[in-house]
DNA sequence: TGAAAACCCTGTAGTTGGTTTAGAGTCAAG
DNA sequence: CTTGACTCTAAACCAACTACAGGGTTTTCA
């Protein structure tokens, strides 16, 4: 089958498995005499696992190392536990800090029951430290991104 | 006061209140006569007021709308409230989302209690769709971000 | 006085997981 | 034989920084 029919087969936009496959996601496909890729049952499944894992919102050096274990079915597979157990931490994480988000920006919305001149607005003025909001952290590197 | 005083006392590095600069964030410095930047008590509270808000985990287009509205102070500030009421959506919507993935991750993790080998793994079956987990999307463009 | 240390400058590239665009080639149907 | 659907590569773009490289300036202190 060609490109075409595998992203329909597996819902994904073409030019993402030509991304995975520059990633060594995907191996690198067999091409007909024109050019185009050709794929085989094997890589519908490679490439289902790949964004299961993904719709877990696992990152793609995560689904590499699953991969890996994939490859070596011999293999102890504690490793794939204990990434799984990683990354509920990490998801678990996202969770406590967003909430810790909401409630400070439900308060600071109190602020501002009705709409002001701007100058006046509560909000406004929580947001410039006059007001003191519970300490909110300045987002470093984390594992479960922001909000946009 | 120079650019690694404003960094000290607003715990920002450097290279970020340069980077709001170019964003437009904070306006264009004065300069020394050796060409280095220097801030007043102003830059200080701007520049607070911008990491409160990325504390927030606000976008920096929200940000700048919500500095139009500091900069025009008799105007109405409806427009605050509804930035931030749509904000506080898009964070409740994202703790729901990993509310989810959270469920899905756990259920997983079930699958494979102790260490197996890998081709038994239950973690990898399920991975691999031979097991029916509950329907997990595929993430899209979104305002809140995940969880890496 | 002079040299090292600490500070600052610009400009560019890298990060993540793709998406978008441009410009061109291939293939099947009518 | 041409139109339209499909595919190809390469490169730019997104957010919000972070991290250099390769300089210049200022401060310190011996």
């Amino acid at each position: 089958m060609k490109i075409g029919e595998l992203a329909r087969s597996t819902t994904t936009p073409i030019e993402t498995i030509r991304f995975y496959e520059r990633e060594g996601l995907l191996p690198l496909a067999a091409r007909t005499e024109g050019n185009y890729r050709i794929y085989s049952q094997e890589h519908i499944e490679r490439l289902t696992f790949i964004r299961h894992c993904r719709s877990l919102d696992m990152a793609l050096d995560e689904i590499r190392a699953l991969l890996r274990f994939k490859e070596a079915p011999q293999d102890n597979c504690a490793g794939v536990n204990e990434l799984l157990d990683d990354h509920i931490g990490h998801v678990a994480q996202r969770i406590r800090e967003l909430r810790g988000l909401e409630k400070q920006l439900k308060l600071l919305r109190e602020q501002c029951g009705e709409a002001n001149a701007a100058g006046d607005c509560g909000i406004l003025k929580g947001l410039s430290g006059e007001m003191s909001l519970p300490s909110a952290r300045v987002p470093g590197r984390r594992h479960v991104h922001g909000t946009h």
